[in-house]
DNA sequence: ATAAAGTAAGTGTGCACTCACTTGCCACAA
DNA sequence: TTGTGGCAAGTGAGTGCACACTTACTTTAT
């Protein structure tokens, strides 16, 4: 049967949606396609062939060729920023909070990694967001408007220790992500390169740290 | 007759090719509907709509609707990188030299009120170089090869003076770029907001200057 | 035996681009 | 001033092709 769109979008990740050889060859064929040569660049025809296929078996697993899109982009969004938001939630939860230094290291290696390791969903997800504005408009409405007021509160926590400075939150996080799209967004031009993880992770800290961080005298 | 790309490519902007007012709507209606939907998913029929002109007219100016976004982008990426790097270069001209934060107070005050001005034609521009690897190779080896020689030498100027870290200088010009672009990103996916150019340009310069600058004692 | 999975030749539509034609502009002669 | 020839500017119906999607059929699995 072909893939529901939305059981897909709600799914944690590709992997874990029950997926058959050929509709795993399909999904990884459109992957690579769309995010070289962009979403309407590439035909369900090409999809067909690097997939392997025939074109008839690309849509008696997916209905539409935007079904193919969100069964891509779904997990991927999902994942975007809720998570590194949960990270946030998981140090509350934790009696031994850890200082500020520590706590951006954690999410600033996560969020990396993360974008490592979907760099062609974040091609893909950066082309779409600037030629759809449905897609803006709910990303920013779903995925951004709820993650930031739960960042927002541990950003003040952390201000009241006197860790950082007294900046407006959202202007905060606007570096942190800014910075660490400074590495991504290079990879993602320029496929061939690989990001190195550990040192981009303490590079990123160290300057970030420089820019809001208070020193304990 | 129709215009030619390479002539529209050196221009310095569109004001100073000599456009018809047929042509300039042309060009401005491509722009809007380019920024909005995307190149791929504009028609030459929706260009001749909203430019109030019928299409034989459109082919007439441009000899392909590809001719179109080189008319477009090609002014843009003749700015985007190579003023700055000749703001850099002037600097040095000057004997008078001025002191790291009040040179990098003008680069950010002039880069972000050309992307506020050019927003649209920014936002064309990377959808261009992320489905368009030959656009995006270009662009790295011309435009942005060319600006790192010269932005290393003013950096490392400002390193031996002592008024910022002793970073790699591409390291330090990424952090720039990257945190300007933060302020300039969420523009474009909500165009209708407006830049506040001032007060962008003294968040940017203050936090830019605890991550690399050196407090003279 | 039957139903799902797979196939490949269609089918209709939308699009980039063309072409045969009309309109508007202007130099210049009477 | 006005008529006229010539030429660029403008038009919109037309053309062919590429593509998303369908359908009638065959293969595979249980």
């Amino acid at each position: 049967m072909a893939i529901n769109n939305v059981e897909a979008l709600f799914a944690e990740s590709l992997n874990e949606l029950e997926l058959t050889k050929k509709q795993k060859s399909v999904l990884r064929a459109s992957l690579t396609l769309f995010s070289e040569q962009g979403f309407d660049r590439t035909s369900t025809s090409d999809i067909a062939r690097v997939a392997g296929v025939s074109e008839g078996t690309v849509y008696k697993q997916f209905k539409t060729k935007e079904g193919i899109l969100k069964a891509l982009l779904g997990p991927f969004i999902q994942q975007v920023l809720p998570k590194a938001a949960g990270e946030f939630l998981d140090t509350f939860a934790n009696t031994n909070v850890p200082d500020f230094e520590t706590f951006l290291r954690r999410i600033v290696a996560d969020r990396l990694t993360f974008f490592e390791t979907n760099k062609l969903q974040l091609k893909i997800f950066i082309q779409e967001i600037l030629s759809n504005s449905d897609m803006a408009a709910t990303f920013i409405n779903k995925t951004v408007g709820g993650a930031i007021t739960r960042i927002t509160a541990v950003m003040k926590f952390y201000q009241q220790k006197n860790e950082i400075v007294d900046w407006d939150p959202v202007r905060i996080v606007r570096y942190i992500m800014s910075t660490m799209l400074g590495y991504a967004l290079p990879n993602l031009i320029q496929p061939d390169k690989k990001l190195n993880i550990e040192q981009s992770t303490d590079e990123v800290v160290e300057f970030i740290m420089r820019g809001i961080g208070i020193k304990k005298s």
